[in-house]
DNA sequence: GCGACAG
DNA sequence: ATCTTGTCGC
């Protein structure tokens, strides 16, 4: 009565579209007003022209951005990588990794767009409504939405624009590279997302909790890392 | 009709 | 997403 329903692998794309239609009704785009404590990054990694995928999910303190715990899961997908239904290929396995979770983190950043998307449910979005999660999106490359070029400096930032309505941010995460694109996904503002992008911001392109979830998802596919849920001692941060 | 197109 | 060497710029 309170499972979450991932069954997608035999959706076409016309039913997969209904979906997002219907999810979309419980999206909440308000402030996130408590203070965070962690965020957690969640990205997906697969070897080339296999339907096997490792799921990852790396909480981190909010407070020094330092990876606390982290919960892997390996999966089977048969729903291909079509742009703009990115969610029903991932967000299964992903969905399997939060719940292996004891204690769930303040903010999800996943890896993929959140409303910005040409019905509003990009991945980041998805994932929320159907977990009820706090989630925002942060992607390497644009979807969808008109953007001009932000200045070069870290922390600059321009609108991702459809018509006259702003949809996310082309944010400048390190000097001189290329911006990463983020936008809310669900119970959290526009401009909640873009604070904590740039509050997650750190030495490379990727804020920090995508960066990590990257690393730890590499690992695990690698055969470093173990599937469940682990927690990392003080003294043995990476 | 044509081009664009998260991971 | 992943496969990969060199190479260009700071």
């Amino acid at each position: 009565m309170n499972d979450i329903i991932t069954d997608y692998d035999d959706l076409n794309l016309a039913e997969a579209k209904e979906i997002q239609n219907k999810l979309r009704e419980k999206i909440n785009l308000e402030p996130f007003t408590k203070p965070i404590q962690t965020i957690a990054g969640a990205d997906i990694s697969l070897n080339r022209f296999s339907e096997i995928i490792f799921a990852g999910i790396v909480i981190l303190r909010y407070s020094d951005l330092q990876p606390i715990a982290y919960s892997l899961v390996e999966s089977k997908t048969s729903f291909p990588y079509v742009p703009g239904f990115l969610a029903f290929r991932e967000v299964p396995a992903l969905v399997q990794a939060l719940e292996q979770i004891p204690v769930k983190p303040d903010v999800l950043m996943i890896d993929g767009h959140g409303i910005a998307h040409p019905r509003r449910m990009g991945i980041a979005a998805h994932f929320g409504a159907l977990t009820g999660t706090v989630t925002m999106g942060c992607a390497k490359n644009i979807l969808f939405g008109k953007w001009q070029e932000p200045g070069i400096q870290k922390g600059d930032y321009r609108p991702i624009m459809n018509k006259e309505e702003v949809i996310g941010y082309a944010l400048r995460s390190k000097f001189k590279t290329n911006p990463v694109f983020i936008s809310p996904g669900n119970r959290m503002s526009l401009s909640d997302s873009l604070d904590i992008a740039i509050r997650c911001a750190g030495n490379y392109r990727l804020p920090e909790p995508t960066r990590r979830a990257h690393e730890f998802v590499n690992l695990f596919r690698t055969g470093k890392l173990k599937e469940g849920y682990h927690e990392l001692t003080p003294q043995l941060l990476f």
